[in-house]
DNA sequence: TTGAAAGCGCTAACAT
DNA sequence: ATGTTAGCGCTTTCAA
């Protein structure tokens, strides 16, 4: 073996004057080794650097020891606190993540699914419900275990770990009507194979339908993460003088931070001149100011519920039930009585 | 094969009427396939739903298709930009990227540093230059392709993507003092294995130093990612009654608007009462009010050119050179003239 | 252009 | 407690 080539079992049995088999135990169940005998072997691994491959081992023992999750992007924060939470969790059982992003395309995140299953992923997280037939056929052909996150549904079709995002953005629009608006807009992302944009657009059509002489206007912008446009879309919204909007509720806290700067920009007082809402509660909704009220959403617990029942699974236990997180409306200042 | 076991090449094969090399050769030669034989294999990959096996894959050929990335963690915003860019040039490319996170911890580090290279990682991206000689000892032995990112040095031991942090910083002091600041208090993460902090110390300390009757405190506070404990770190020094800085200087964006959003809790104005500044020019500055004087890394062009360099060195060019970035002094309103 | 067969590095069943 | 050995699923010679 020269030094730059991969060490191996033979090497490392060799070396330690052992078999290959003795070698192997030693690494993975190590209690059926004697004191002795591991001590040499250790040594032995130490000295060469001897990592074991992942492929032969894998292909052996049909154990890949490995997770999948696909979020749709690193670069919204709302995935980070989750996703960290549930690599932890994995790590504690000596499991290895891979994470792959699909930006919201539904033909990259399948590309991805069958990428991570090739890697020998034994379980997936997946974000929201809403993706192709091909994309579900393939995991039920497969046999695939995943988890559903950052939503909920009652179908016991699949295993969800997330929240009611048709009853969150409904409970944020009841307390915003309770605060006396009658005329509010919307500003969302694509709802394009993202139901959970579309579960908080419906949850607040369905509170606004209990009350008279209401209008809600919902504004698209071209995606979820750009603060930016959002605060183009409120440049438009500020522009309607037939049912001008009193508030605007935006479908996450990126989008509601571009419409609170857009509304410096113009010169107008949050929420004086306008009040304005998101989702998620992320660090930058105290942060800015004025700071956001907002649907709060466990993403640490999320993370780690996900991870563990993909570990339960995992271990045999295949009765794995969905699990409903709740969220709260955090009232801050970006939302006020309407004068 | 039933309907739940994962179909193989032999699967493949028989279906198609053709043999396993042939099957092999449509996968990842399908120019050395005629035209007629390829449409069979391909209807019956499709038929079974049949994804290569990885660790037969990886074994038999010894190409992986997977680099590996391990930052410190994911919460920070830091990371994300430059990580997803680094993701995205690797996908163009077939690559596979693997995600580590470490916690700020060279145990852990070194750890997740074998379990990918055991998982086939062809290349290593890891961020800062400060890990334990075994570390590198490891890297060297094993001959991995590693890029180091988020700083920059000259000597030649390593690749480096990265910017000057102690130049960076020392500008930005520059800065500072230009606009009469001489009393100036920092607040940093820890500096244990962490270069990039001890760089912008470093660089701090050296623009004083050309200066008469200037004073610098350093508060050290417990993690790189908390705003909170910044924003105690704050409140401490405002109880110096002897060379009370007019000007905190932050190690990163978070620190420095958990300084900003202590200084509001204490009724005290940014800037008139105290300036602030930081660094990275993540999102959050911008949105902070008073927005926040930092200085700007490029990021995405970090993670891109990182990238593309573990893909040179993976294609056998193996004289890559390191990078070095620019970046540059932001000025918002969080930093004013002293009075 | 295609097929037959060896072998990649490891684990697990079996033997001792 | 330890060794021997077959074989995991794939790619890649080599031969046809």
């Amino acid at each position: 073996m020269t030094a730059r080539s991969k060490p191996k079992v033979d090497d490392v049995a060799k070396l330690a004057g052992v078999s290959t088999a003795t070698v192997s135990r030693c690494l993975n169940t190590p209690d059926r080794v004697s004191e002795e005998t591991r001590k040499k072997v250790e040594v032995a691994v130490e000295e060469l650097g001897y990592t074991p491959n992942f492929g032969g081992r894998y292909l052996a023992s049909n154990s890949s020891k490995t997770m999948g999750a696909i979020i749709p992007t690193m670069e919204n924060a709302i995935f980070a606190r989750g996703i960290q939470a549930f690599q932890e969790v994995l790590a504690n059982s000596g499991i290895t993540l891979l994470i792959s992003t699909s930006g919201y395309d539904p033909e990259r995140e399948f590309e991805h699914i069958q990428t991570l299953i090739s890697q020998g992923a034994e379980g997936l997280l997946l974000i929201g419900a809403a993706r192709p037939k091909k994309t579900y056929e393939f995991l039920e052909r497969r046999n695939i275990p995943h988890v559903i996150a950052w939503n909920h549904r009652w179908d016991r079709k699949h295993i969800y770990v997330g929240f009611d995002n048709y009853f969150a953005m409904q409970e944020l629009t009841n307390t915003v009507l309770r605060m006396g608006h009658r005329h509010i807009a919307i500003i969302a992302g694509p709802t394009t194979y993202n139901d959970r944009i579309e579960d908080r657009i419906s949850g607040a059509q369905a509170a606004i339908e209990k009350i008279d002489e209401t209008s809600l206007i919902v504004k698209f912008c071209p995606t979820n993460y750009s603060a930016i446009q959002a605060g183009q879309a409120f440049e438009e919204l500020m522009e309607l003088d037939h049912h001008r909007p009193s508030v605007i509720m935006c479908s996450n806290d990126v989008l509601a931070v571009g419409a609170i700067m857009q509304a410096k920009a113009m010169n107008m007082n949050v929420p004086d001149d306008i009040s304005i809402t998101g989702f998620d509660d992320i660090e930058i909704a105290e942060i800015v100011a004025p700071a956001l009220t907002t649907v709060h959403v466990p993403h640490r617990r999320m993370g780690q519920a996900a991870a563990q029942l993909l570990l339960n699974i995992r271990a045999g236990k295949l009765d794995q039930k969905s699990i409903k997180l709740g969220t709260n409306v955090v009232l801050r200042n970006s939302l006020r009585h309407k004068t």
